[in-house]
DNA sequence: GCCGTTTTCGGCCCGACTGTTTTCAGTCG
């Protein structure tokens, strides 16, 4: 079992326990040891092996014990037992806003609820009112809330709402009573999908730029509204949210707004360290308080340096950012081409040539041309007689278009045995391979890790093309060891994509400072079908940002000399 | 359940809000 899963089982544990009204902070010792276990940066376990995981701030001798359990047995007695004393479901009713644990516990224990269905039914039966602690308000409240989960459980692609919210805040900083402002919240972290749109502004008539926000054309109808708050939902159906501070309270509220939730907790703990107290409001030595002008002084006073938005999530980043080891993040204008296009050979949009010049007018170095292998059928894959075409055309390119390099390559099927989709003969002739999965999603993890890991040792496979084939807010991805995935990119040098459609943002983030940790090369990919989406790679950028990426860790961050030569030395293996 | 240049016992991030209370518990971000 491997930490994120033991965390996991951690973290659920807390919430059991907090259902079953045992001591809060017993329950808050499991979701901090899960967090401990998270962001191990050695072996777990070795660290059981050889009985050190004490060591470790936030694990004593029973967590130590129920870790050791897990990892060397995959089982914990104590969590099936817990489970096992709770029926099943009981913590999805924590997803209706008003809910916690405690009022989840009552209504289990009076009125035997355990589920949204259930919880639904006893609301028009009208009997939430009778239990201690709710009244008629609450049991309006938890229906209007299961209607929500029902209606507008939706959440937004990074890229659809970051449009959005930059007109917003532009818009807002048109105004002229605002002194700053910025976008807040998971979308201010480039988090891969977003539920609403977060605003933070200052100024001094706090009430008139509320006002003027809720006045926008885009904005449809205004859900709340008070002195210093207005939520709205958008023609577009997603919400956004602004608050207004006065100025000496801006960098405050935009780093609590900004979060995450876990950074804020960390962070306030780092300060109580330090002798300091933080809040939305300030950051208070005693009865003192400091005089902070941007987030960059409130970091700064407590010892570190600047924490990008993208990197806070409690990750480790403020143990790092107090030893200045923070990564020099990637930058937009880092990008120096792109790979994984594809043309209307397959199924592309635009023409080869329209790529290219496309490209070429974005200010790309080169492109990487790489169309649907044969097998893929739907997307019109390439036959043998189309790729000596295709690569005629571009050798045609080639003189036509000499400001940029255009490579020719394949994206190749895995086969579900985990061969390729060409002879090797074929596969020569290209000048890169990016390997995918485009079938066969449902095999057990096992076989699937086998069958990716034969692909990828195979000597013609440049790159891996997204490596756990998810659709963001439509399907997970299909089940793959990770791990095994990344320690076999570092074995035979293939390059793991960063698929940067908004879509897809795959490989996720979380994976990505792994990846890096292994000194992984990542190719920030756009997976581009039509001309505007070869932008899609500067969403990738933020997505790598947020996986601690700098310039040195990303292929398509070289010039074109460097990966000419790559790719010619890795064809000579 | 964990932890200690404030503590080996008595704390554990903070503040706002809500609805239920009659001084506060629970939830949320």
């Amino acid at each position: 079992m491997n930490k994120h899963e033991v965390a996991e089982i951690l973290r659920e544990i807390g919430l059991l326990l907090e259902i079953k009204e045992d001591n809060p902070f017993k329950a808050r010792a499991y979701y901090n040891g899960a967090r401990a276990v998270e962001l191990l940066q050695e072996d777990l376990r070795s660290l059981v092996s050889e009985n050190r995981l004490q060591d470790i701030k936030g694990i004593g001798k029973a967590l130590s014990e129920k870790i050791s359990e897990l990892v060397l047995t995959g089982d914990l007695e104590y969590y099936r037992r817990l489970k096992a004393s709770l029926p099943e479901g009981l913590t999805g009713l924590l997803k209706v806003k008003g809910l916690g644990p405690k009022k989840v516990k009552t209504l289990y224990e009076e009125l035997g609820v355990s589920s949204l269905r259930e919880l639904e039914y006893a609301c028009k039966e009208n009997r939430l009112v009778e239990l201690r602690g709710f009244g008629g308000k609450t049991q309006s409240e938890v229906m209007a809330a299961i209607d929500y989960l029902k209606k507008f459980q939706d959440r937004y692609y990074y890229a659809e709402a970051l449009g959005q919210g930059l007109a917003l805040l532009e818009a807002i900083q048109s105004h002229p009573g605002t002194k700053e402002a910025s976008l807040a919240g998971s979308i201010r972290r480039a988090g891969e999908t977003v539920k609403d749109i977060d605003l933070v502004a200052a100024g001094d008539d706090l009430e008139g730029i509320g006002r003027y926000f809720a006045a926008l054309p885009q904005v449809q109808e205004v859900l709340e509204r008070d002195g210093n708050h207005t939520l709205v939902r958008l023609e577009t159906g997603i919400r956004a949210k602004l608050r207004v501070v006065g100025t000496k309270e801006y960098p405050y509220a935009l780093c609590h707004f900004t979060g995450s939730k876990g950074h804020n907790a960390s962070l306030r703990q780092w300060a109580r360290g330090k002798g300091y107290g933080l809040s939305e409001h300030g950051l208070f030595a005693g009865e003192k308080r400091i005089d902070c002008r941007s987030e960059v002084d409130i970091y700064q006073v407590l010892g570190l340096t600047f924490i990008p938005p993208e990197l806070r999530e409690d990750r480790g980043e403020i143990e790092a950012a107090s030893r200045g080891q923070l990564p020099r993040l990637i930058e937009n204008s880092d990008i120096k081409g792109a790979f994984h296009v594809h043309t209307s050979y397959s199924d592309g949009v635009n023409t080869l040539e329209e790529m290219v010049a496309e490209a070429a007018r974005l200010g790309l170095r080169y492109i990487g041309i790489s169309d649907h292998s044969q097998s893929a059928y739907y997307a019109l894959g390439l036959k043998e007689d189309k790729i000596i075409k295709q690569q005629e055309e571009i050798a045609a390119l080639r003189e036509k278009y000499p400001q940029i390099a255009i490579f020719s390559g394949i994206e190749s099927d895995i086969k579900a045995d985990g061969s390729l989709d060409y002879p090797d003969k074929v596969l020569e002739s290209f000048d890169f391979v990016v390997a995918s999965v485009h079938s066969h999603f449902k095999m057990p993890e096992e076989e699937m890790t086998r069958r990716i890991v034969r692909a990828m040792r195979h000597p013609a496979v440049t790159m891996l093309g997204h490596p756990t084939g998810r659709l963001l807010l439509a399907r997970d991805g299909y089940k793959v060891n990770v791990e095994t995935l990344l320690a076999t990119a570092r074995e035979t040098g293939v390059i793991i994509e960063l698929n940067a459609s908004p879509a897809r943002l795959d490989l996720d983030w979380r994976h990505l400072k792994t990846a890096r940790e292994l000194g992984v090369m990542v190719a920030i990919n756009p997976d581009a079908h039509r001309v505007e989406e070869l932008n899609d790679v500067f969403y990738g950028v933020h997505v790598a940002r947020k996986g601690w990426l700098e310039k040195k860790d990303v292929f398509n961050c070289r010039d074109v000399q460097e990966i000419t030569r790559f790719l010619a030395e890795r064809k000579k293996r």
